[in-house]
DNA sequence: CTTCTATGTCAACGCCTGTTGGCCTACAGT
DNA sequence: ACTGTAGGCCAACAGGCGTTGACATAGAAG
């Protein structure tokens, strides 16, 4: 029978190396200022071996960009709680995984880093939002709001690092920003 | 008498072509795409130039993100009207002007475009909070709440551009955002 | 009319980039 | 033990970059 997951290959952990480097490379200093030379360097290999793994220095950007947000199933979340539970998890989940920063600084700069921020929230983040039970009419329009303010504390926090926005505690963004996602998701206009 | 203000130069003609030329490339590739070669073959002369009058192109930049958010004196406006006056005031304020654009884009990438980005908001974000009468000792915090649902929605309707963030109206978006900015302004965490 | 300076062009520099192909080398299959 | 192949390194390429200095020219100053 064809099997369709490769056997381990003894090239898995530079490929894996390659990768981590990538990641901490295009988060630190966008697409452009990450060299494949300096990812290289990180992953003690040469440059070379990027590209025959990876095939450009597009498609490593591809592969290390991969993302998952991981949204939890909105619909068994206390209708009230929804804000409180999507901050929460986004600042957990960035926190602890550089891919996001490394997305988010290449897309102001990189046309496909763009394209691919936009599907990331078109089918993870608008896909969570429908999934709870809302008009499917207003859907897109909450998710993109939702967006704009969870977006827009990342690039605060990690990217530009304002330092009021730094220095707050996780808790307390949390307690102010919670309210903003519930009514963008469950609330109207106008508030 | 010594003449503060210089008599008007023959090249200033050149000089704005090249600034206006420069903040549209730097508005949409970002500080590393813009080339000098580009940004001078759009003001239709040649690269030397720019470096003659503004040095590198880190003073081009520098010169180029020169920008004032022309905040208006929030102590003028009813308390409860801040939020709304907020929102309109800055989509109008980058809807008609890139530099702004420019400025975020290269901040994602450029320290030193961060680092102006990090002095715009405490200089004239901050300065503009605390002019309405907030407890002090959490002006800065207000601030900078205020800015992180204002990058980000300029981050997704202007960089990123989200389809659903791109395609509401400016009015629907005052009706939105608008009382998160009350909120961040006069509310208290958890709301 | 002459002279000097500001304005602008041209060609080149040194450097760094992504990418390529040839060459060793060590391990897995027989 | 032998051999084929996958893993890895090295040197070089073509092109683009910011930046520089020498040179032309035109317009103002005298």
């Amino acid at each position: 029978m064809t099997d369709t997951a490769p056997r381990a290959r003894r090239s898995d952990a530079t490929r894996a190396a390659i990768l981590r480097a990538a990641r901490e490379r295009f988060a630190a200093d966008g697409y452009e200022r990450a060299t494949i030379r300096a990812i290289a360097a990180d992953a003690r290999i040469d440059p070379s071996m990027v590209m025959r793994y990876y095939g450009s220095k597009e498609g490593l950007f591809a592969a290390a960009a991969e993302f998952d947000l991981r949204l939890p199933d909105l619909s068994t979340v206390p209708p009230d709680r929804l804000g409180e539970t999507l901050v929460r998890h986004f600042l957990g989940r960035w926190e602890g995984d550089e891919t996001l920063a490394a997305l988010l600084r290449a897309a102001s700069t990189n046309p496909g880093a763009a394209e691919r921020m936009r599907r990331l929230f078109a089918d993870q983040l608008a896909a969570a939002v429908a999934g709870f039970g809302t008009d499917p009419a207003t859907t897109a329009r909450r998710a993109g709001l939702v967006a704009s303010q969870t977006l827009g504390l990342a690039f605060t926090r990690y990217i530009v690092r304002l330092p009021p926005v730094v220095e707050m505690a996780p808790e307390d963004l949390v307690a102010w920003v919670a309210p903003t996602l519930q009514r963008y998701l469950t609330g109207r206009p106008g508030s």
